[in-house]
DNA sequence: TCCCAGGCTCTCT
DNA sequence: AGAGAGCATGGG
């Protein structure tokens, strides 16, 4: 378990295991974090900039944020609360899946704002990593909200005025009209993201595929960032690739109650390594 | 120049 | 229900 000290306006938390800033920040789960030449990171989340940093001693200092912020909004974000020591344990029963939890050591699934996630998800498809944080990039910025200095992510109301033709300056090509449409159908309340984390996995998935480019990746995608279903297992190209050649198509039983949380280790695993292209 | 990128839709069997 | 082309854009 973790400690907390709130000094100088900064949050200091001691002692908090499996927590790395470079591996849960830029694994490919969150699109709008960024480290400089320093070590130091940062981005936007719901709604708040923040700026952190992990020491050599081990703890992660948050920098500029109240004890209620903390409290009320980075605690659940960072998923602070859940004891990953153990889940990476149960993971290791099986010898492949503990070579990526040791591979990707320190990811923590972020539990992200429902639309921005949905939005960056469909943003994603057939597309690459850099390229999906420029298209949000330029979102915001176009019609997020100016805090001075960095940029909200918009809301879906907002979006929901918009055409695809005023979505042009994204450059996000076909997929600005799924972008509309989500918009519409969450502004509408025709999808109604917020009680999704409550309904079962199934349910859940099909309410977000009535959503145009919405198919079953990016459905879990959102589910797993967003609305808390550790069972959501996205399989994008390169989970396919190490299905197949690592797992002979199933995953072990020991992953099926963190299935999601497996996914993001495979996946660190098999894109960074790019093991299973070159062998 | 071609290929690929955290896929999905549409069409044709 | 299953396979395959097409889709916007940009980096390697």
């Amino acid at each position: 378990m973790y400690k907390i000290i709130s000094k100088n306006n900064n949050i200091y938390i001691y002692g908090i295991e499996e927590f790395d800033l470079p591996h849960t920040l830029d694994c490919g789960q969150a699109f709008r974090w960024s480290c400089n030449e320093n070590g130091l990171w940062s981005g936007v989340a719901g709604n708040k900039f923040l700026t952190l940093e992990k020491l050599d001693d081990g703890t992660v200092v948050l920098y500029n944020v109240t004890q209620n912020d903390f409290n009320l909004f980075w605690k659940d974000y960072f998923d602070l609360d859940r004891n990953y020591t153990k889940i990476v344990e149960k993971l290791s029963q099986n010898e492949t899946l503990k070579a990526a939890c040791e591979y990707s050591h320190g990811i923590r699934i972020l539990n992200q704002e429902p639309f921005e996630t949905l939005c960056s998800f469909i943003i994603s498809q057939n597309n690459n990593i850099g390229r999906i944080k420029g298209i949000i990039q330029r979102l915001c910025e176009n019609f997020g909200e100016n805090k001075g200095g960095y940029y909200t992510f918009p809301t879906a109301q907002k979006m929901a005025t918009l055409t695809v033709e005023d979505l042009a300056p994204l450059r996000s090509g076909f997929r600005a009209k799924y972008l509309v449409d989500a918009a519409q159908k969450v502004a509408s309340g025709e999808v109604d993201l917020y009680h999704l984390r409550y309904i079962p996995l199934d349910d859940a998935r099909n309410e977000l595929m009535k959503i145009k480019g919405v198919g079953p990746k990016v459905a879990d995608c959102a589910l797993l960032f967003s609305h808390h279903h550790d069972r959501a297992f996205p399989k994008d190209v390169w989970i396919k690739r190490a299905m197949d050649t690592l797992f002979g198509g199933e995953l072990p039983d020991c992953a099926t109650d963190y299935a999601g949380i497996a996914q993001q280790y495979i996946f660190f695993y098999a894109r960074d390594t790019k093991l299973l292209t070159n062998e």
